[in-house]
DNA sequence: GGGGGGATTCGG
DNA sequence: CGAATCCCCCCG
């Protein structure tokens, strides 16, 4: 979707830690099979279809959290899927979470360097589900934002674009070039 | 009420 | 490459 790339270079704060978005993913609605909101509004992906600028966060694999960006008008189904972040603060909070799940052998590209990483490297779960991103009390006490500190939206050689990642081949928006990261950046996915 | 599948991650 | 692990939702 248009609106996907710009959220790169954004920043996502949650308590002490933050990072700059590297790698996101658009899903749509009706019309896009890969996305939670395909089949209608659920009290799973309800967060989806509201206003824009909050966070939908969904549980999967019995053990992870993912979490998107809400960026289309209420009723309209919308969200970005932010997979990887460069850490930017709060690197210790990050690994003393991350260290649970990956005990050994932690690097810093290993923090944020994935969507179920970066939900637990910050601490995201479903109580996070419809935060509001954009009311600028800054956080200082949990609270969850997103900061545009002027850094500049990748363009040109440093945007890579691709399709997404992990979805059934057989879906019909699946090679979609949906996918938007900072080519380079060491924590990007995959 | 049952069952299949999942926008993942890690270790072998 | 397979297990972990549980929630969600469609279907009967």
């Amino acid at each position: 979707m248009d609106v996907a790339p710009l959220l790169l270079n954004k920043v996502l704060v949650a308590g002490a830690a933050s990072g700059r978005i590297v790698e996101v993913e658009a899903y749509r609605g009706a019309d896009d099979p890969a996305s939670h909101a395909f089949r209608g509004l659920t009290p799973r992906n309800a967060v989806m279809f509201g206003p824009p600028g909050h966070l939908y966060v969904y549980f999967t694999y019995g053990m992870h959290h993912c979490c998107n960006v809400v960026c289309g008008p209420p009723g309209v189904a919308s969200a970005v899927l932010i997979r990887a972040l460069a850490p930017m603060s709060g690197l210790e909070v990050m690994r003393r979470r991350r260290r649970r799940r990956r005990p050994a052998g932690l690097r810093d590209r290993d923090l944020c360097s994935g969507p179920g990483k970066l939900c637990e490297a910050l601490g995201l779960d479903r109580s996070h589900d419809g935060a509001d991103l954009l009311s600028c009390s800054f956080p200082g006490s949990g609270g969850v934002g997103l900061v545009d500190d002027g850094a500049p939206v990748p363009s040109g050689a440093d945007l890579g674009i691709g399709h997404r990642i992990g979805l059934s081949s057989a879906l019909a928006t699946a090679s979609e070039p949906w996918r938007f990261f900072a080519r380079g950046d060491p924590n990007v996915s995959r």
